[in-house]
DNA sequence: GTGGTCTAGACCACT
DNA sequence: GTGGTCTAGACCACA
């Protein structure tokens, strides 16, 4: 079972921080298709959060079907193909990599630097992991 | 003279676009120090936002002393040091990469590829400019 | 909980009189880390004053790192480091005392009467509070 | 002759710098009694501001009778007794500590802080002189 | 309920 | 004409 963890000193909602671990946990292997996620309410009692939060977490992810709901047995890891197409997977990278580096640069950081440091990042964990 | 763009479809806060590009432009060189900026009312006009949101934007950069304002007078690029110290440059650069890598590999996207997208950003403009 | 007054005649801005309140709260050990402040509604009400000068000082401290805000949460004493850099504090220090003796000096006020009256100041509470 | 700096970075008003810097003078006695001060319009070209600032410091003055201004003639040190009554004198001494000890003590600065740093000021010079 | 953003418009301080 | 402060009130994002 994938572990967790809120930092509200990010600035990044709790429901996204959310989003993005469960995403990351697909992402790296942690979660396998068809695994059951927490419950809503278990969730979170554990993170000490609003129940709204984690159902809207949850809720995003249905959207992006990555997540399945099924009526009163739990939610899972869809086992429907979650990759995006590749078109759309270029689209999301480029308007990551934008926003990106338009704050970077704002404070004076040269992309070769940004480079540098991402390339310092081997032993690595998502925010707030 | 530096040339400003609001888009309201990013959903980054016109007063937060402003300051970005006002850091932007400083860290590009494209505004030099001592060089004094559109006045809070002309801008506001020309970007068609209140006189108010610019007002927050100065603000805000005068509080991180990047800019300096004399009432009566106008609103300048410091002349001081704006650098900030080295300690702290190199949190925020942290803090920003952090926050990028989350994100970029929740959805599946490597460092490798990170890497490669950024080393293509050589004709590069800001998000909303 | 810490108690605020505004003092109109001061000319000091309300949200200023805030500001130092609040930071003269924490220096003083009467905020802790981590303490909720009043909500900016709440605070409003009780100093009658607008939603939009309370957020504007708690925005102020927010840059300045010393509170720390999660949208729909509230605001906190900031529980990371609030000191300044010795560097920077100096310099403030040195900046504080040169307004001071400028403005004392040409009353006619000479500095051993200034010191004298510094050590006065054991009771002492902030103007406006 | 008294000569006169203004210094934009404090963020005190040009006007507010003259009268200090005018008052410091006769304080400190290189304004003597009946001396005749610049011209507003020659103190404004050397200074570089607008001749309504220079004229503000200047009526300011003369209504505090610090200055008497004979038509057509010039502004002088006025040779009627300046100095405050004591009781007026003391209370304007306490409401600048005050306001002094506010800013200070929110910057976590101590009184004993405040005081030693006041006695290293041997060799001072007024804000932008 | 929390804070965040923005507008329209007023009045003030300074140059 | 410059920026600064403040109000009243609206609508949004988050918990």
């Amino acid at each position: 079972m994938i572990k967790f963890h809120l930092d509200q000193k990010t600035g990044i909602p709790y429901y996204r921080q959310i989003i993005d671990q469960i995403r990351f946990g697909i992402a790296s292997g942690k979660l396998a298709v068809g695994e059951q996620l927490p419950t809503v309410r278990a969730l979170a009692v554990e993170l000490k959060v609003n129940l709204n939060t984690i159902a809207k977490a949850y809720k995003e992810l249905e959207i992006q079907n990555i997540l399945e709901t099924q009526q009163g047995t739990g939610t899972f890891i869809n086992s429907t193909e979650n990759k995006m197409f590749e078109s759309e997977r270029h689209q999301k990278l480029q308007s990551i990599i934008r926003d990106f580096t338009t704050v970077s640069l704002s404070y004076g950081f040269t992309i070769d630097e940004l480079i540098n440091e991402l390339k310092n990042q081997k032993k690595w964990k998502p925010t707030s992991m």
